[in-house]
DNA sequence: CGCAGCCTTGACAAATGTCAACAAACGTGG
DNA sequence: CCACGTTTGTTGACATTTGTCAAGGCTGCG
């Protein structure tokens, strides 16, 4: 593995406590591998051989049944994916495709759990971890069960204003499609939900997102930190 | 804090593998509690005063967003829950409230905290489970997302009879108002939803299900273990 | 009893999905 | 750099799903 990709994983708060010596042993099975868009990474009900880590590009996570299938997330950098299959030694949940060009490293499960046996600090990095990624599900799960999808939208294009720094216009990060996969409706009824956000002062050309009246917006949307805000 | 809570608390996967003397620091600041039926326990966006252990009873997790609500899980004996607004310090991020008369333990967020940092077995346990926990949201996010409320409805009438011991007639454990909104419906919907499992074979009167063709309604629900097996 | 809450049903409305058509954007190979 | 085909996005018409409102029956409990 280069140094750079070691020194960048070194740095994620999932192993900046552990000891130099673990980590090596946790490195020394890994490698970093660049792939193309569109590659399936994994897919559920596989076993969870090895732990991802998102270096460049972007990942997404997937789930399919009985034909249909949906988004559940996005994994940018630097963040690793499937930690909760790796620890507990249980298949994958959802599957995993690149979105476009990256670079991921690769590090055995059955290395991270032998170094999470017996490293206190990487065993409370990887609670923090845990932690996080189970309030970010429960709060999808909320945004799901409580908001219509006008309303999902709505809350989702003031979430990106928030990601590009308060700016009233800004650019879509993801394909409209898979944004309405993400957002749990159809393309179709994607693009009529940003017509039914004109009256509350949004324009929508192509991938460029504007907001023309922030306080209608927010009235509509009643954004809620407990639901939106990825820092809580 | 009597003697025989003290032993059902330890056994608990959770504190199972802790030192004594740990255990026994995590107990000083703890309390057993009784509380009557629909009593509120927590409310979302309090911070995280204490982690809840259920001794007995059973205790809805719930969520509100402007006027609208849904049940989340339900919590049975003996599980904790908010385990992880107590690990990050951060604010509950569901509301909870006992569904029928409960004994709960209240063990203070601060000292499970203080013993985290000190016990690496505590620590790992505190990681299987929560990757259990977050394991469950993404099933059930799974089942959400993917399958129409008839098909979640029939899947949950296949996991309670798996739950009851595979027999063809058992009964719902909770009221079907509740069963509605934990399945993401209304209950007209629900209502209308047992109507429509007739056809593959399924039989309400009042809490009783009877399911008179197996193959018949595993054909229709295509039941799959990647979002319906609790073990997985 | 009588009230309150739950469940059900009917009639209707709103939200969302499906299908088909077409335009626009993109990528690839010539 | 262009032509071509593929994919994505949009729109309309329509079907299905789901929610809402209102009413009535049932049950449990004071």
């Amino acid at each position: 593995m280069p140094d750079s990709a070691f020194a960048e994983i070194r740095n994620l708060d999932l192993f900046a406590q552990m000891t130099d010596e673990n980590f090596a042993a946790l490195m020394r099975g890994a490698y970093v591998q660049n792939f193309p868009a569109q590659i399936d990474l994994i897919s559920e009900g596989d076993p969870s051989d090895f732990l991802h880590v998102v270096l460049s590009g972007s990942v997404d996570l997937f789930s399919t049944w009985n034909g249909r299938d949906t988004s559940l997330a996005t994994v940018r950098p630097i963040a690793t994916f499937i930690l909760a299959a790796t620890v507990k030694d249980a298949p994958y949940l959802m599957s995993a495709r690149t979105l476009e060009k990256s670079r991921i490293a690769l590090i055995p499960s059955q290395d991270v759990r032998a170094i999470f046996d017996v490293d206190g600090n990487f065993a409370r990095a990887v609670v923090t971890e845990l932690a996080q990624s189970y309030r970010t599900v429960v709060k999808s799960q909320k945004d799901l069960k409580l908001r219509t999808s006008l309303e999902r939208l709505a809350n989702y294009v003031l979430r990106q204003q928030k990601r590009s720094g308060e700016v009233s216009s800004f650019f879509l990060e993801c394909e409209k499609r898979r944004l309405a996969s993400v957002l749990g409706m159809t393309p179709e009824n994607l693009s009529r939900a940003f017509k039914g956000l004109v009256p509350y002062g949004v324009q929508v050309e192509g991938t460029r997102v504007t907001i023309l009246d922030q306080g209608e917006l927010e009235r509509f949307a009643k954004p809620n930190p407990l639901i939106d805000d990825t820092s809580v």
